[in-house]
DNA sequence: ACTTGTCACTATGATTATCATAGTTACGAT
DNA sequence: ATCGTAACTATGATAATCATAGTGACAAGT
């Protein structure tokens, strides 16, 4: 592609924020890290994308200090990476989109009658729906509030792709 | 590019709406209709997008149900673009990308001490901030709710653009 | 009547990001 | 010495994106 115009230094947030996240690559990323996912070959392997469209983004997360390289071994070199204070943060855009798309994508039963991510308030045991505050006890829910649990048929395809 | 592999029949919610929202072009559209530019032309002028990707990611978003497409005249025909209700429940995720951006995409005092776009909720008056949660209030916030006013660095910004 | 202007696009050609596949480096285990 | 694994990099084909220009329909001004 050509020389797309540059939006990181507009004045809406919204612009600088699509910089970043306006990219299915960096979605999918993001997402395998929330989900506890810290090694590129299994974030290669769940997300589909080629390991090197997964090593550009790594390189542009830890650039936009989303994500920090951690090494955890040295004898054969072995990264991790994680999320930080400012990665950690993008949770509540990931958690609208779960949201949009609970509502709005899915066939009729297509769940099996339930949401395809269920999410516990671990404070007092509800599930939350999609809901941005608890709906049993009121308060606003962030990364860390909840407890995510993947529904029978998103297991399976996840197992199927890291086989 | 190749065909990438479609992410609409995976049952990951985040990956369904990264299909549609993990393009730049789509959030900043988006964004745009949120802010009431319905006029293709206010919009490609706006955005910076060239008409005919303006003109493809506007027939996606209407045949994804997020946009309708309405002719306000004939004679010389001339069409709008509104948001559906899915398209409007949408805006908890550019809120959310909003948010994110306000608290982390800015150098110090780059807003002159302010947020570069403020929200305001109707309600009670109160200035929201960057929560999803009216912290005079405690009501929870969705579109309607609030009334945004853009920064005057921003609105010049604006401004420019359709000059 | 003729030009100018606006809106909503479509057409063209150059550029470059993305994908699939294969290869590399470093090491540990068999 | 070969096999396997993790974390990448290299290569070449494909196709999405951009800038620029053009089209069709009409309205208004001169």
């Amino acid at each position: 592609m050509p020389r797309r115009t540059d939006l990181s230094d507009t004045y809406c947030p919204v612009g600088r924020s699509a910089e970043l996240l306006g990219d299915r690559a960096v979605l999918l990323i993001l997402r395998d890290l929330f989900f506890g996912r810290r090694r590129f070959e299994a974030i290669a392997a769940n997300t589909g994308l080629g390991p090197q469209l997964v090593s550009a983004r790594l390189k542009l997360l830890e650039k936009e200090g989303v994500v920090e390289r951690h090494a955890y071994q040295d004898k054969p070199p072995r990264r991790e990476y994680r999320l930080t204070d400012k990665g950690k943060d993008l949770f509540g855009v990931l958690y609208a989109m779960r949201g949009w798309a609970e509502r709005w994508a899915y066939a009729e039963g297509e769940t099996g009658g339930g949401p395809a991510m269920r999410y516990i308030h671990r404070a007092c045991g509800t599930d939350v729906g999609t809901a941005t505050v608890c709906p049993g006890c009121g308060a606003a829910l962030g990364y860390g509030d909840l407890k995510g649990e993947p529904s029978p048929a998103l297991k399976a395809e996840q197992a199927a792709r890291s086989g």
